[in-house]
DNA sequence: ACCTGAACACCGTTCAAGT
DNA sequence: ACCTGAACACCGTTCAAGT
């Protein structure tokens, strides 16, 4: 039994709501203004009353994503707090954090793709989307000092460390996505990137993510030349 | 002058020229059949005598781009092979790999946009496009593999550490591309991913890349959990 | 204020027909 | 074999007009 009319003031919401529901299920480009407009039992038109263009829909879509993504970082950080102030637990929050975050993009891809699509997510970007998602990177921001404090990660410009955390992890993310990296039975290997089609990897991949982290804090965490002051 | 006709034979070739120019100059979203059609001087339905459909034509374009990605890395390769043997030199060559990686994106973003696109590379791949990009892959498995012996890196799944080097590069590829990591000029920091809008970085790219080599390169050779046995 | 109907300028793709 | 003309089934977006 669909509402067969609108006029109650939220067809914003339902419209993003439809377009969610479409990036789920068939990804970014299975949503045409047109589709959404049937689905809201509205005419083609009547979304351009709420959206300047189909980029600006999508974009609350996405920003809806780096608020569910945040929501998630945050649960971490609330386990780990405690912890963390004594010292030691710095890097188990880091891993939790990255575990979190390819967890997000490996449950809701197509969020995840839209999420980091250039044409949306490309300047200029709206003030809202923006302070979503870097809320979301704040957090591992926070997460990197705190370890820094505790000499459990090398000394350095936090900013540049967490860009660094963060684009490890979000190539692993789009890789794993894209079926890009394939990951085999032997051991705990990853395999072959771009390597031959269908297989049944699956549970190895969980494997293939925490050797990834690992091998991450440990870059993070190495002395190296930006110890020479210490 | 343009030819009028494209009896001699070559039309898919023409139509794989034209498209990649226009992958260069405007992005993938720029390229379009009736546009080929139109450069080549040819119908609206002459394309599809080439290729089966659009996908298939713009797989031609990226096969192409993973044969020049490949012939950089080759270059770094070959530079450094006579070093190698001698050890203390594979991770100069990792590095080099890197570089030459991180520098083809940024050259060339149009075409690494396309090579990674999941449409594009999403399985089914033609065996030719696959073979373009895996022997790309097999340079670093190889480089892996020659630091391993030298103790330079850490034992383990040869293939795993490459894949882990190849996500993170490009995790850093793809947010540099997209302006979704900016680079401030305090340091050698990145700073605020997702962060504002057009500054004149630059310049700290090039620091900020060092600096993510660095952190793999330390990672990749850390003792860890795999050096129990040795 | 919010929505509709109808149009405009695009797409990718197909298919009979031409040479 | 290779290409054309014309059509089909889509798009995003606009705009006068309705309520």
């Amino acid at each position: 039994m669909v509402t067969d009319t609108y006029h109650h003031g939220n067809l914003r919401a339902a419209l993003v709501a439809a377009a969610a529901e479409l990036v789920s299920d068939a990804g970014v480009e299975g949503v045409t203004m047109r589709s959404l407009s049937r689905a809201a039992g509205v005419s083609r038109a009547a979304p351009y009353r709420h959206f300047a263009d189909k980029r600006e829909l999508l974009a609350a879509v996405a920003e809806a994503g780096f608020l569910d993504l945040d929501r998630r970082l945050s649960e971490v950080e609330g386990r780990g707090a405690a912890g963390a102030v004594e010292g030691g637990e710095g890097r188990a929050v880091l891993a939790d954090l990255m575990r979190a975050y390819v967890g997000f993009a490996l449950d809701r891809p197509g969020h995840y793709r839209l999420m980091f699509s250039p044409d949306i997510v490309r300047p200029p970007r709206s003030v809202s989307l923006q302070e979503s998602a870097s809320r979301a990177f704040e957090r591992s921001l926070e997460a990197i000092r705190a370890a820094q404090e505790t000499q459990e990660l090398r000394s350095g410009d936090a900013a540049a460390l967490a860009s660094i955390m963060w684009s490890a992890v979000h190539g692993l993310a789009v890789l794993l996505l894209d079926g890009q990296v394939r990951v085999t039975s032997d051991g705990s290997g990853g395999h072959a990137l771009l390597a031959g089609d269908e297989t049944d990897e699956a549970q190895n991949v969980e494997s293939f993510i925490e050797l990834t982290i690992e091998i991450v804090l440990d870059g993070l965490s190495s002395a190296a030349s930006e110890a020479r002051r210490s």
